[in-house]
DNA sequence: GAGTTTGAAACT
DNA sequence: CAGTTTCAAACTC
């Protein structure tokens, strides 16, 4: 079919005019158009950009590092809430890895490159900061940037646009078409997940996009290593989404490699691939399997060499990641439908083969991380109810704490020896409930409460952890409302001591698996020797067995959760995986709880 | 800056 | 769904 100049279609008669004509011809246009109504309304660009812009300015920053130290990998949304704090925090991930935009903005251009992340919000408008050079769409097709960015053209060098507030209903209209052509049109392409550096070692200093492109490039010349390439421009590696051919653009590519050694100074978008292998590599190929391996590529197998030969180590990595990978990092269910605003798409969970996987993933499981909480809760209560029978003797804060303290040992399987316990004893759930029975809880423990329903809280009070409903530590039976406030103090300061020292265990212990996966990596790519591996004390991952594994994960469990400053092995919580309930501090040996004097 | 290459989008 | 065409960005000279 010949077109015109402007190689619009005939009902768009070509029209290189500058916006006074086009506005004129959009009026004529705004009366053959559909509308505002219907889907494009709530689709609307602007305003579905207008979200994505506060969303954006919503991530977090590179140097929000320790908000995403722990386990907001791993947390799962049922785990109960205190984890709250990683709770949150996994949303607020997930929701910046989901709402990242698309390919062009996360890349950062070289000076030499053509920006094309262009939004910026201005009075609630969005505007662009790049501009497009379309001629022949009228800006009103997804060739157009500006257009698929779901920003109005705004300085470009477009020609016959239509991408304009005075062309609204024939943008509608575009935009209607589009949504109807492919629903997910104006979504992200890339799916991805930033992690921030872990240490020093990645030099980025921000955070980095990992993740892949939700329909797959199809490069056939570039090697995907041009920008051409889709993945490639948005700085992340070809995944088995892809249909490209001749693909370099992956982890251990000797062509990648040599692209960003060579002329990587100004190339940030190298960087960050740097910075993503280097997570990969220093986190592990652990966290993040291996790429093309499994992937099947035209040609590629075939006649460019197998990229495994190139890098054996691909494989291991590959290997491993499907050993080790049994969950898959990130919940996609939650993410929001089409014309909400720039929501990754819901990439298929665990089709990535650069998925995110925790150092922790292993050491922390939801159930686990449920009974932490529901210990937490329970050391509260005992907290609380210790001094609140403390301060009823003595008013002095400070011996109250030291020995309360003092009770945590293994020493104190009871935490009460005087007399009166028994009486104190009340069921959390009822004071949570009503607050004028049992003794005073602080408010951080009556919101930890509240949520904690789960059966082995109930288990555990039912067992007599908890205080009585008509306990004798009432609120009203304190000494003053400053004695209250003391009691909630230290009630918190014991809990929350016991939780950071659990913290600081847990990622004590991913450091050393971390440790154990950059070992395995160094040994597999030849770097560490065969007996250093051997030596390492921690099962490497490709080696390890069920039972060092349990060991492994033992550790963790007695060592990390709960266990008070030097309980026994008897006394100490053994936060078991298999356990079906907790086994706490209070815990005498054949399981009875001892929180309190045999009576 | 013009021309070419490239691959996504659009179309058949 | 595959093949072809259109398109605009990326790239080269």
């Amino acid at each position: 079919m010949e077109k015109g100049e402007g190689g619009e279609d005939l009902n768009f008669p070509p029209n290189n005019t500058k916006p006074e004509a086009t506005k004129k011809l959009a009026r004529q246009l705004d009366f053959n158009t559909v509308g505002g109504s219907g889907l494009v309304t709530s689709v609307g660009l602007p305003e579905y950009h207008q979200m994505q812009m506060q969303i954006q300015m919503q991530q977090p920053r590179p140097s929000m590092a320790s908000s995403q130290s722990l386990p907001s990998l791993q947390m799962q949304p049922q785990a109960h809430s205190i984890q709250m704090t990683p709770s949150i925090q996994q949303s607020h991930v997930i929701t910046t890895i989901q709402q990242q935009p698309v390919i062009r903005p996360v890349k950062i251009e070289s000076p030499k490159a053509r920006p094309r992340q262009n939004v910026e919000i201005k009075d609630g408008t969005p505007k662009k900061q790049k501009q497009c050079n379309c001629k022949h769409s009228r800006c009103l097709k997804l060739y157009c940037e500006c257009f698929a960015s779901g920003v109005y053209c705004e300085g470009c060098n477009c020609v016959n646009c239509h991408n304009n507030v005075e062309n609204e209903p024939a943008r509608r209209e575009a935009i209607e078409t589009t949504l109807e052509r492919n629903p997910n049109a104006f979504r992200p392409k890339i799916g991805s997940s930033p992690h921030a550096n872990r240490d020093n070692r990645e030099e980025a200093g921000e955070a980095v996009v990992l993740g892949k492109h939700n329909k797959g490039c199809h490069c056939k010349k570039s090697g995907c290593l041009k920008k051409y390439c889709e993945c490639f421009q948005a700085s992340i590696l070809c995944s088995e989404n892809c249909k490209c051919m001749d693909c370099k653009n992956f982890e251990g590519s000797e062509e990648r490699q040599a692209l960003f050694h060579g002329d990587s100074a100004n190339n940030i978008a190298f960087l960050q691939q740097a910075a993503n292998a280097a997570i990969t590599g220093a986190i592990g190929s652990s966290g993040y399997g291996s790429p093309p391996v499994s992937r099947k590529r035209k040609g590629q197998d075939l006649s460019f060499g197998a990229p495994l030969e190139k890098d054996p180590s691909i494989h291991r990595f590959s290997q491993f990641q499907q050993t080790n990978h049994i969950k898959t990092s990130t919940p996609s269910s939650s993410w929001s439908p089409i014309p909400g605003p720039r929501v990754a798409n819901a990439t298929p969970v665990g089709s990535s083969k650069f998925t995110y996987r925790s150092l922790l993933a292993d050491l922390i499981r939801p159930k686990e991380m449920k009974e932490l909480c529901s210990l937490l809760v329970v050391y509260a209560n005992e907290a609380a109810r210790v001094i609140a029978d403390d301060q009823r003797e003595i008013t002095d804060a400070s011996t109250l704490k030291d020995r309360m303290q003092g009770e945590k040992g293994p020493d104190t399987e009871k935490p009460v020896g005087d007399g009166g316990v028994q009486a104190d004893k009340t069921s959390p759930d009822e004071s949570t409930s009503d607050g004028s029975k049992g003794r005073p809880m602080s408010p951080g423990t009556l919101a930890l409460m509240c949520d904690e329903q789960d059966t082995v809280f109930t288990t555990s009070t039912s067992n007599g952890l908890g205080l009585g409903p008509n306990g004798t530590d009432a609120p009203s039976q304190l000494p003053n409302g400053q004695a209250v406030t003391e009691t909630y103090a230290a009630q918190e300061q014991i809990v929350l001591t016991a939780f950071r020292d659990c913290l600081n265990r847990i990622i004590t212990l991913g450091e050393l698996k971390e440790t154990q996966c950059s070992s395995l990596a160094r040994s597999e790519s030849g770097i560490q020797s065969q007996n250093e591996v051997e030596s390492n004390t921690i099962p490497t991952h490709t080696t390890q067995t069920t039972s060092q594994r349990e060991q492994y994960n033992n550790g963790f469990s007695r060592s990390t959760v709960i266990a008070p400053q030097g309980g026994n092995a008897a006394a100490v919580g053994t936060f078991e995986n298999d356990s079906s309930h907790v086994k706490i501090p209070f815990r005498t040996e054949n399981g009875e709880r001892t929180l309190k004097p045999e009576q």
